[in-house]
Parts: structure tokens; sequence; C-alpha cells
DNA sequence: GCCCTCAATTTATATGTTTGACCAAAAGCG
DNA sequence: CGCTTTTGGTCAAACATATAAATTGAGGGC
């Protein structure tokens, strides 16, 4: 069996008291540099190395943090939680993952559990949370922080992009080259994304006269994603969409390869595409989609510094952040002839260098290379 | 500040001592069902629910795994990561998750902060681990179980895929369907899965009476696979392979992209290309990339059944397990006209039914439609 | 009625650490 | 040389739980 080496053990090696080896290891201690070399001594001797739990128990810190996640098959999330894992541990934290797979009622029991091991704060990333469980955490002290999505419940922060003027800036990005019939994907109808996205893409096309052409519900789900743009583009050239934005990378990607391998569709020539996340395989050559970047380097360092804030000064204020995001302009969608200044000014362009003059040459190329 | 229900708290309000609290949430404990009755009406009443952390200092058993990954890029080790969560989750266990980005010294950092937390167990995924570190584990008694990698340290357990015949698989199919230069961009020379991949995949060849092309080591990192694959193919088509495996998707999809989108070779119709996991983004219609699966489902569910097992007896034996893994064979590589029997056996064709007679039909079939 | 058994419960102790109260020795100061 | 202050250190009390040992009480056989 573990026989794990006590503090009591180096403090009888090295001649002192118990405490004196707990304050060798508490940073901010007084302890004379005699006495701390041989304690150090003893300590390395023996393979000492402090108990967190123990010291979880009677400091009340656990310096643990919960991530919920609900999957990681969205290519946005795994990046998430590298970064979380790598920013938290820094900080002399770590994470412990908790998977909510499906409905709410599983979140409610993973909660649960989460909250047994006494962590000092929670991350929510891609899970809803009832209020009565929020009220739960709150009465049990501990700091919650939603990451990209917000919920409207009293006590909790939460990180998000601009999903509004990302989905904004699509439809203008469709309305400047010319597009006619606009579809939108939607993602599941219970996320703030898919609210917010929605919001804005249907604000932008409103601006310019337009309205969507058609519009299905992909869930946030590849599959259903699958069937229903192939629902959505199976019609005669007149009766299909030209352009399309569909609520998140990993959906649009499976659009893509719907319209080009299934209906023998062009993409950008036939259908624009656009998605919204800019996960790792948009920028591959294959897809080179146009989307929405969601900074998830910004909204990790946010969410982080907003939780650790509030775990170290529990009544500092609620905080809802909000990240703005570029639109990357890849080669999934026509380019317009001219670009509005405003536009302008929110896009990248990864591939090729700004298209001010250019324009035409540009779209020649793009067009022959996807 | 918090104020957490204890189990005194909970018995005081029950009429009852503490232990008998204790024993109403212990599984195997003797208790009459009025006393059950009473504490869980007073647990309720008062929200209790016991601590996980108090508990594991007392039994000396934490019910958290530390699992270690490098990176989330490649995208086997998320699926793999939900996996393991989802399958300790159900088992009453939870997984701390440490980043170990970078090097061994810093591997060797990381795990001194798991033991810290009292794990009952380390999985290592994408890691190695120094021999100090592995008998550190041992005199601490918590059991190592090496996901997707070997290593010669005694006492520990290890599951990977059969990487030795996964390689072979895929020489025979690029032998079988007449390639003539053969080519292979390694991964990280240090890993064992790369050893073995090449390993298999030479021996395969010179069975054949091949051997080599040429060679470049892409160290699993996709960017350099881009740069050698660029290196490889740049050249005329007589000194350039007509076929590569790639030690792994992950690689082989940017190389794809390169072959595809920078020198406009056509893939399989100039070169074949193979790669080995069958991540998700590999059956993708883009890419539909040939590939040796891992069967990440097998793999995770007998890790974390070796691991329990060594946590509860933990004299039971140090276990290296060697899954079966199938030639998954799409659309990246060029069908042979006679499949060798033995290497039927081994493959799966997921887009298409079985090629038997119809090999001529089905290969035209997906050289267009790619 | 007595002793024994067995189940249900309580008491007491242990887990490994932090932390505040307490103390001894050294040092500063007139 | 006394007196106070500082410094470094020990002691003991938590922290929330599990569990071995002790205690109680109820039945049951004689």
């Amino acid at each position: 069996m573990a026989d794990r080496v006590t503090s009591t053990q180096v403090a009888q090696l090295a001649g002192v008291s118990q405490s004196a080896v707990s304050r060798v290891y508490t940073p901010g201690a007084s302890v004379s540099a005699k006495t701390q070399q041989k304690v150090l001594q003893a300590a390395n001797q023996l393979g000492y190395r402090p108990n967190v739990l123990a010291r979880a128990m009677v400091s009340g810190k656990s310096r643990i943090i919960g991530l919920v996640v609900a999957y990681l098959g969205n290519y946005f999330y795994p990046e998430a939680v590298e970064k979380f894992s790598n920013a938290l541990q820094a900080r002399g934290y770590h994470v412990m993952i908790f998977m909510a797979s499906q409905t709410a009622c599983n979140v409610d029991g993973v909660m649960e559990q989460i909250l047994d091991y006494q962590v000092d704060g929670i991350i929510m990333a891609s899970a809803e949370m009832s209020s009565v469980l929020s009220a739960r955490c709150q009465t049990a002290g501990v700091p919650v922080v939603l990451f990209n999505r917000t919920q409207d419940l009293d006590g909790i922060s939460a990180v998000t992009s601009d999903n509004f003027t990302g989905g904004r800036c699509v439809a203008e990005l469709f309305v400047a080259a010319q597009h006619k019939r606009i579809a939108y994907i939607a993602g599941w109808e219970g996320a703030t994304t898919q609210r917010d996205r929605e919001a804005g893409f249907v604000a932008g096309l409103s601006a310019a006269g337009q309205t969507l052409f058609s519009r299905s519900v992909g869930d946030y789900d590849s599959d259903t994603a699958r069937l229903v743009a192939l629902e959505l583009f199976d019609r005669p050239p007149a009766r299909r969409p030209d352009a399309v934005f569909v609520a998140n990378d990993h959906m649009a990607i499976a659009v893509m390869d719907v319209l080009r391998y299934q209906l023998g569709l062009s993409v950008p020539k036939d259908v624009s595409v656009a998605g919204f996340d800019d996960v790792p395989p948009a920028a591959w050559a294959a897809y080179s989609l146009t989307t929405v970047r969601q900074r998830a380097n910004l909204m990790v360092e946010n969410t982080v510094s907003t939780l650790l804030r509030q775990i170290e000064q529990p009544d500092s204020p609620v905080q809802r952040l909000v990240i703005d995001c570029p639109l990357i302009v890849r080669q999934s969608s026509r380019l317009p002839d001219k670009w509005p200044v405003e536009l302008l000014k929110r896009s990248e362009f990864p591939d090729q260098s700004l298209p001010t003059k250019h324009d035409k040459k540009l779209k020649l190329k793009h067009t022959e290379s996807v």
C-alpha cells in the first residue's frame, strides 16, 4: 500500500515541529534560514510534498475549478479546454472536467458532483444551468462564470463573443456580394449564441431591405445540419439559396460537404457559405471557410480572470463581458466588388492581402483555386 | 462566506450522532430504516452532501484520476478525453486534467502536481514519463496506465493499438494497388506509436520486395508535415512518390491540402495518401482519408478497467493490451484491382459496399467524385 | 429471570494540514 | 542591567469525515 510521507515525518527527521514544516511551505511565513534548510533537506530525502486535500480542508480552498463541457465534437471546445487548463495551471489552480452530455437534468446531477469536490469556482461551457442550481452555487459561495453563453440569472458572470455583431457582419458581406436568396441554418434554439447570431444576421439583412430566403434548424449538430442542407438545397437553381450562413463552423463544414459532394454544387460559385467560430478546420485549404472568429484566447483569459477575481473577492460585482469578433474572409464566400467601409474595418483576410483595388483579381483567383 | 453544511449539523437536526449520518451515506453500512429516514430528511432540509475531500482524507481514496494530455490539436485526443471522462464519471471517479505541453521536464513538474492531489490513478495520454517519475508513482502506490503509447518501464500497464499491423496493412494496400514509389512521413521519433507504425509499414513493403522511396519526419505536427510534404512532392513526376503513408491523420490532412492546393496534384490519381487514427475529419467528404482506425471506445474502456483493477487490487499484474485496428479504405488512395485475402479481412469500406467484383466501377466512381 | 447474540448506535480516534495562541530566546534601548 | 520588542518556534485546536471499539437494547433460548 501507499505510505505517503507526512509533514510530521519530515518534522521528526528535521528535528523541528510539524507546524514548522507547514510554514516552510507557506509562502509568506516567517522561518529562519536554518530551519528552512533543515526542513527542505529532510523533505527532499523523504520525498515529501504537501497534501493538497488536507490543505484544502483546513483552508477551505481546494484550488480546483470545475469545468463543465457538453461535447468536444465541436472543435471550438477542445481548444478552450486546453487553454483553460493551461491558464489555470499557471495560476496554481487545476481543472476537474465534467461532461454534461445531454439534458438539463443531467447537468444538475453533474453540478452536485462538482460541488461535492468543494471546487473554488465553476466554468460552464456549453451547458445550461437551472436557476435552482444557480441559487445553490450562490449559497454555497461558489462563483460561476458562463463561457460562450449567457443566461438571465442574477449573480452569474458571463463571457461571450459579440454574436450579434458577428451575425450582422456576415449579412453585410452577403449583401455587399449581391446575394439575393440568403438562407440561415440555425443552431440549437435554446442557446443564446444561436439567438444572438440569428438576430444580428437578420438585422443586417433587413438594414439592406432583405429578409431570409429560407431557414432551417441544425441544432449545432453536424448530422442534422447535413439533413437540413440537403432539404434546403436539393432544388432547382432559382428556388435554392445562393448564400447560407450556418450558425457554427462545425455544421458549416458538414454543409459544405453536402453542397459539393452530394449535390455537386460549387462553393462559392453556386453558393456562398459562412460559419461562426473559426475552428482550426475552417482554415484548412479544402474548406477555407469564411467565418466569424471567436477569440478563444481572449475569452479564456477573461473568463479565468473574472472567475479568480470572484474567488478572491467574493463580493466583487457580476460581470458580463462581450468580446469583439472579427469577420474572417476566406474563399467559401463570394467577394463583393465594393466593400462597405464599416465592414472592412471588422474584417481580416488571412489568405491574401487586403482587397482594395484588386477585388476582381482576387475573386477570380479564389474561385478557380477552390 | 460559504457556510457549508456538515454531517454534524445534520446529526444535530436529526437527533442522532455524526457517525450515524456518515453511515447513511456509506453503501454497505448497517442503519435502521427509521434513522435513515430521519437523517435523509434532515439532510434534505439543510441541503447536505458529503464532502468528498474530507472523505478522501480519512479513506485515503480521492476518487480522482489524473489525466495527462499533451495537446488537443490532434483530434484523436478530445474524443478520448470525452470518453474517459464519461467512463470514469459512470464509475464514480472524476477526471482532473493536466496539460503537459512541451518537454519531458514539464511532464515531471506536472506529475508532482498530480500526486499532490492524492489521485487514485493516472492515465498518461500523449506524454512520456521519466523512469524517476515512474518509480515515484510506484512508491506512492499510484497506478499508472499509458494510453496509446508504451514504455519499457516495469510496473506500468499500457493500452495501445496494434500499430505495427496497422502500418503493415497500409503497405499491403499500396503494394496491391501497384504503387512503386512509396513514401513515409514519420511522427515524432521519440514516440512508440511512430516507431511501430513505421516498422510495420517497412515490413509490409519489404515482404513485397520494396523499400521506402523516401522518408521525412513530420513530428506529429501539422505545420512541420506541410513543410516536409512540400519538399517531398515539389519535384518532377518521376522523382516524386506516388503514394505516401503519413503517421497520423492530423498530419495526413495537412499533407493532402498541400498536395492538392499548393502543388495542384490530384489525390488519389497522382498520389495515394493514407493516415492513422481515423479522426472524425478523416471521414469528411473533402478528405475521405484512407486510414487505420484506432478504436477509441475499446481503448478507453480497457484503459479504464485496467486502471480501476489496479486501484482496487494493488497487486494485480501489469497489463500490456494491444487493440486490433482495421484499415478503413476510403477515397484518398487508389484501390487495387485484386485484394489480398488477408488484407480484405482487416479492411472496412465505410463509403461503399465491399469491392469484390466491382473494383473497376468503384475506382472510377471515386476518382471523379473527389 | 438470566445469559447470550446480534443489530443499531454512539464514542472516540485518526486523517494531514493550517493557523492563532502562546513561549522562549535574542536583541534593542534607556 | 532590567524592560520591551522582535523573531522563530511549539502546541493545540480546528477542518469534515470514516471507522474501530465500546455501548445499548431488544429478542430468544434455557
